[in-house]
DNA sequence: CCGGTTTTTGAGTATACACTCTATTTTGAG
DNA sequence: CTCAAAATAGAGTGTATACTCAAAAACCGG
């Protein structure tokens, strides 16, 4: 082991230029090529620090995963208002990182780690926004706590997906709204 | 032109194989040489019937975004029930065509032919459900009908969405739970 | 400043892809 | 039957990709 200092700055280098490029041109678009010419680096020296180019994403859109939660080591049950906030800043803070989180959550049947990834990612949402939505609605039955926490979420990424197809629409108020009006019994 | 049999039924090959193919193994292995295997046709009778390989591609998800839409031609306005059914046979009856549709509308940035099908359906999908529910509910203004079709539609993508993600999600179900939920005055 | 270790280089490999081109065969209207 | 147009074959082109490897350089504890 015992990494040299510049090492450790290459690596650096590389995660944030294969950030940089999943904002700006996209999954297709970030090369090897445009991964090391970015961080100016070759080839060879790309490889001695990562397995492979997807080793370089995972690096990445697992931050982003992580980003999206607002207090991922706290164990009291965050208000819905702050959970619907928390993604609503994710989206519009970082949203090429995200469209590749949502890409690579559709990409792919049921193999990849990084697809493994986001539904792991997906289920502990699922759990922290039931928890909010039990502490506020006493009223509801476990399942209707656990649907009503998927169809927010569901709804949350659906708008996330229309933002995409269209710059122009507004995300978070309708965010906001949606959040509200998924709550009533069905 | 003048075509002969023979071409119109290759073309009709090909088309069936491409479909095929974005159902078993999405859009990434559907490659040229996939496509011209499964329909038994060499590249060069590919090229002689398509521009490219997008435009078969392009004719499979064409057809698979009219039949998302019950009654294409009609100009009365349906329920919103049957909206939403008409959606869940869509993404339950051809969900890898689905998976497809719903990838090309995420995949990129404002370019493409396929991008701009997806995008105007779209607005179309919304148009609809927004006549539907201003004849459901005339209490609502337009801006809040639209809201709620962009919603309801956003929620119905979004769960498509989770539903690819976990191949066990009760899709139909939450569908309509949340077709119902968020029609209240926010 | 020595010397083992880590890092870097960059040409090179293997492969996959969409697409082209020309020669050949097949079609079907007159 | 004829023959021009349509369809087909299939080898070939060009390009882009991820990744390898052996040699050279840089690093840093002692």
């Amino acid at each position: 082991m015992a990494r040299y200092q510049a090492g450790i700055r290459t690596e650096a280098r590389i995660v944030e230029a294969t950030r940089e490029l999943l904002g700006k041109v996209g999954l297709d678009g970030t090369t090897l090529k445009a991964i090391c010419d970015r961080a100016d680096v070759r080839a060879g020296s790309f490889y001695n620090l990562f397995e492979s180019k997807d080793d370089a994403v995972l690096h990445v859109v697992k931050d982003a995963i992580r980003a999206v939660d607002p207090h991922p080591a706290q164990d009291a049950p965050d208000s819905l208002k702050e959970l619907v906030e928390a993604y609503i800043s994710f989206i519009t803070g970082q949203p090429e990182v995200a469209r590749v989180y949502l890409k690579i959550a559709m990409s792919g049947a049921t193999n990849g780690s990084l697809a493994n990834s986001v539904r792991r990612h997906h289920e502990r949402r699922v759990a922290r926004f039931s928890l909010a939505i039990a502490g506020e609605h006493p009223e509801l039955t476990d399942d209707e706590v656990t649907a009503r926490a998927e169809i927010i979420l569901a709804t949350l990424s659906g708008l996330a997906f229309i933002w995409m197809l269209k710059p122009g629409f507004d995300f978070p108020s309708r965010a906001r709204l949606a959040a509200t009006s998924s709550l009533v019994k069905g």
